[in-house]
DNA sequence: TAATTATCATGAGATTCATTCATTATGTTT
DNA sequence: AAACATAATGAATGAATCTCATGATAATTA
């Protein structure tokens, strides 16, 4: 209940210098304090540290276990703390990113990797978002950053926008949609629409687009990846709605043609959510401009 | 040069508490108290160590690289605490020996014996004083306890009396020495002498039986081993002169007769040599009761 | 939504505790 | 034995740390 860091760092220096002037000198103290110090120590423990009757000071058996001690201890605390120092200048530190679209995996990947190579000390880590509500999940610190297309107004979060995206209908290039210039709600009610395996809320399809219209595809089939979404769509299983990003780069390879959903497109813009505080960490920072200057892939 | 074992007892106390108050009284602190010191660790580090927007208080990064630390380095600590309180307390600790005289095994070592099985965790050893002066080695600290048959005046050090020997010459029981009561130093003019391999000044027969009275003998055989010594002594390669502890137990087997030097025989006393502040250190006070009742072997 | 409760943060004053300065005591060396 | 080096001591200072009282905030309940 007593012993502390600074004992442990005077005993090691005591020993080194085995001298009580040099030892103090060390440790930015005087020789009376450290023998001040090493007195309360032996008063606490009821035992003498060191051998009172011999000038080159030596330690008794309880000192030496005190500075096997020392010896042990002092260089894990000197390692954790230099690791809090870089902590706390931002240079290290961790990256939990939620994302609650499927898609995002797309864009994400490239721009973690990048990431990695730029902060390799960062501990990153990707969640999607299916079981979990990522903005308290945030604000609890399970999480460091949520991928999000719906701001909100909180004290404590911040939402950074990424950048603007477009979702689009993907057909095969002769399936009839693929004639019209834009799509309709109303276009899709003869259709099988293939999607991500998440509710129905938080598919922009359903919630901006066709249950406004009050329109019901002629079926829902699902499917994990956004590749065998393409395949499907490809050999005329269905239709799908997908963000552009993941679109420019395939429509040339397969068979595909993709086309607004309304006259103007159905847009929509991507946000970064960070706790306040955490605003301003450089590695966060910098993240953030990753994504944003992302690699465009040509349409 | 700031953290101290008191922040990483906090520490650990809040995070099983998950509250300042609970976590407060655990280690005897105001929960005021507490608040201050994780601010004060915060400022040190440039870094938050708790989030502060949620209500159930959680860790930051920072915050459980410290509680890791905490929980590596506590438990460490504790267990040398424990160690030294058991060491002040005298329940445990070191007795290396030093003996000056060879024969000294033959009673040591059932005294030892009987010692480790009393004070199993006192770290016992013995070294054979050859090469070192041992008595400046227990006032450096280097051993604890001399066993000496010449007790000095120190003021660091004590000598307790031991026990009372008498060294007598052994000869075989056909050997023409043993027809006399007692031996005179003349009587050894004409024999091989078998001693220990030391210096001469440090065998009591040359010290103060034959060089007081100006007698050399005939020639002088060495060996370590006390059994061999007797051995060559029956098979009448020689005469020895040793203590009584040696020759009790094995005159009757072997074809042995011990007499005394000189008509009152030749006394001497032994006594163990302690730091004067360990003086009443338990085991030692043991040691030393189980030495001096050690099982007298019978005449 | 307001009220209540639980919890943490803050500031000022009090206290403890470590440190320093000056000096004495002790051991070591010549 | 003297001179030197080193450690121990005591009193005074000052900084660090605590407590008390209170304010602020989040969580819970009505």
């Amino acid at each position: 209940m007593f012993l502390e860091i600074r004992h442990l760092r005077s005993l090691l220096a005591i020993d080194e210098a085995t001298n009580l002037a040099r030892a103090a000198e060390q440790v930015h103290l005087t020789q009376s304090a450290l023998s001040h110090q090493i007195k309360a120590l032996e008063a606490y423990y009821g035992a003498p540290l060191f051998l009172r009757n011999t000038k080159p000071l030596r330690l008794t058996l309880a000192g030496q276990k005190l500075l096997e001690l020392a010896r042990r201890v002092l260089p894990e605390i000197a390692g954790v703390e230099k690791e809090l120092l870089r902590l706390a200048k931002g240079e290290t530190g961790r990256l939990h990113i939620a994302i609650e679209c499927h898609a995002c995996f797309e864009w994400l990947m490239p721009v973690l990797d990048a990431f990695r190579r730029r902060w390799p000390e960062v501990e990153v880590d990707i969640r999607v978002g299916v079981s979990f509500d990522p903005i308290p999940a945030l604000q609890k610190g399970d999480i460091d950053l949520v991928i999000s297309s719906d701001p909100l107004e909180l004290n404590d979060v911040v939402f950074e926008p990424l950048f603007e995206y477009e979702a689009r209908l993907v057909t095969a290039r002769a399936h009839p949609l693929a004639e019209k210039s834009y799509i309709e709600p109303g276009d899709l009610a003869g259709e099988i629409l293939i999607t991500y395996p998440v509710q129905r809320q938080r598919l922009d399809v359903f919630t901006r687009f066709l249950q406004p219209a009050g329109v019901e595809p002629l079926a829902v089939r699902q499917s994990e990846l956004t590749a065998v979404i393409l395949l499907l769509v490809a050999s005329q299983r269905g239709v799908a709605v997908l963000p552009d990003w993941v679109l420019n780069e395939t429509i040339q390879k397969g068979g595909l043609a993709t086309r607004p959903l309304t006259a103007q497109g159905m847009k929509g813009l991507l946000y970064a959510a960070l706790r306040r505080p955490e605003h301003d960490v450089l590695y966060l920072r910098e993240f953030i401009e990753l994504a944003r200057d992302r690699d465009l892939p040509e349409i």
